[in-house]
DNA sequence: AAGGTGTATTGAAACGTTTCAATGATCGAC
DNA sequence: GTCGATCATTGAAACGTTTCAATACACCTT
């Protein structure tokens, strides 16, 4: 069995392809980019010795000079959170068929590990970045005068471009959907109230209350972060002596925390509580009954934001300054359901 | 207000430091990187220059030239599976502590996916691999003759360095703990029989059932994917006249399908059905009761991997061709309890 | 005053590509 | 048989770093 010289695979470079094709260096590279016409001898006899000596072309080197790394940064807050590695399956699609790779960034929630991150990303010359930011207010400066296509994704920052569900709408048809069904004694799981698109989100419920002169009593509204965690921390509102007949969430993880807490309590959903969550996570679909949430659209959100960058980059055409609204859609399962008569309700 | 020389942010490189500091570029790599001492004085007027020019290194030359990229590349087959977006933030950590970022690859369980990502990742001179990978025989014959440090992680190829859980002992341990509670009807949950850590727990799980002479009917196992889909197909076994007390399932996910199928067929868990998943994966510990699992200690795992490709890389030591066990660790929780006495049961 | 010893700095080559002006070859038209 | 025109190819500069042998300088020692 002959033994193929495939053995130096370390340093084969293009000068070694074109030196036993005996073209030049340059003819070789027009051939691998297609940036001229190659005759169609040459091109065998560049096909044949590249197969032999089993070329990997050194993008490096190749980005150094041309000044493309075919390479985008992903920053997200935590991807393990379902919703975030979603769209990190999305992003990393719809870029693989654009061409580029991803480079996945967790902040962590940190802000000194998301700026951190984005230094890298600069000096590694990414030809675009795609955020997820933590509400770092001095991320603004950072990333208005980099020369990098960037866009954020899921939570804006005013004035950048961005491309994000209409979270008020959201918010609004969620309540319109509770109160449609006689809902009155409503709870809101906020969530962490200093991401943009939980304030829009609650934004949008509020109004809808306001409008049916419904009030928020202050203990039938929690606080905390957008984690099941402080789902879980619904159990407070069992414990009231008139507890809500139904919960607005900001998220899905935190409406199964919510879930949680109502199964630990032996509160029947929807039969005692009616639940509706945000995002439409894949996991929402899988609780018995299904969780009632808004879905976004989150396909045409990684598509979009991707299309985006790569339209900037290759026509270096402005990203604009401008948000992009994408719309959400009500859901509606079997987790919310007509509020039961006012009888007062006291668990055991 | 002076608006400082900062918008040119384009295209300034270690030469214009060099020039207006008036030291010599290699002087300013020894203060970038520390390779050598710079004294004092000197150090002060490339600080001051690098500040006033907002000077961001280009991680492109620097690798062509030094032949290190500070990248990993992280090859999964589907980032939002909850285990393997857990991994991934493990990982990204552990890289991001070593000083690497990484390349996030997702295969969809495409085998030319696969290829192609490899193909790109070497291409991109990453500095190691770590790759779960899809069954695909040909990725051996791919790795095995390629120079850049590669480790195997959750699933393993025979010969190839890897750190995995010790799933037989995993699958024993499960077993054991079911049959230690009276369950005698045991159902396979088998879920993808071609990858080798499934086959490894079913081992685990078989050896135990052999040793306590037990058999498992044909329509006491289900195959299909590691996924909740194929979970959710354990309706079949509620269809049989004497369905199982006990479930085994290889993964948590497809454990939480079983579940599903419980619920919605009004079987209660632990009372009908004793279910054990494997993985610990987060939502393992919310369902209510929570699930008894076998958990991974991924951490370990995912830190192993990282720091033995580090070893790998910083003193070319050889990564080996073992596989590194990692034990597992039986979680009971309230998914299972004692088998019911053996009265038939139909339902309705 | 000459030699020796460090320490800080320099200059230029190298890394592996792309890019582009310039060259050579081929061919049809006159 | 010459002139353009077209097409394929070449050669060398450039991209922005690191690396390393060589140098310059200052300070001791004898």
């Amino acid at each position: 069995m002959a033994k193929k010289a495939q053995s130096n695979n370390q340093k084969v470079t293009i000068k070694d392809i074109a030196r036993l094709a005996k073209v030049s260096v340059g003819t070789v590279s027009n051939y691998l980019n297609g940036t001229a016409h190659v005759a169609e001898d040459t091109r065998q006899q560049i096909e044949t010795v590249i197969n032999q000596l089993n070329y990997h072309p050194n993008m490096n080197a190749r980005s150094l000079r041309s000044k493309r790394t075919q390479s985008l940064g992903l920053l997200v807050p935590n991807i393990s959170n379902p919703f975030f590695s979603e769209i990190a399956r999305l992003i990393e699609r719809y870029a693989w068929e654009a061409g580029y790779q991803i480079f996945l960034c967790d902040s962590d929630g940190d802000k000194e590990r998301e700026e951190a991150h984005l230094e890298t990303l600069y000096q590694r010359r990414v030809d675009g970045v795609i955020i997820i930011h933590t509400g770092n207010k001095s991320l603004r400066r950072l990333v208005e005068n980099w020369s990098i296509p960037t866009i954020f994704v899921d939570r804006h920052l005013k004035g950048l471009p961005s491309i994000v569900s209409d979270n008020e709408l959201g918010g609004k048809l969620s309540l319109e959907h509770l109160l449609s069904l006689g809902h009155v004694r409503v709870a809101i799981m906020a969530g962490d109230a200093h991401v943009d698109n939980v304030q829009e989100r609650l934004k949008g419920a509020y109004d809808v209350l306001d409008q049916h002169g419904i009030e928020v009593p202050g203990d039938y509204r929690i606080e905390g972060t957008q984690s099941l965690e402080t789902g879980i921390e619904a159990h407070r509102f069992w414990d009231l002596p008139e507890y809500p007949t139904a919960v607005f969430t900001t998220n899905d993880v935190i409406a199964l925390g919510v879930w949680h807490s109502c199964l630990a309590r032996g509160l029947r959903i929807p039969e005692d509580v009616s639940l509706i969550g945000f995002d439409n996570i894949q996991w929402s679909a899988l609780t018995v009954p299904p969780l009632t949430t808004v879905a976004q659209d989150i396909e045409a959100i990684c598509n979009g934001a991707v299309t985006a960058l790569d339209k900037a980059i290759n026509e270096q055409a402005s990203l604009g300054s401008d948000t992009q609204l994408i719309q959400p859609q009500l859901l509606i399962r079997g987790s919310t359901t007509y509020a039961p008569s006012h009888q007062q309700i006291t668990i055991k």
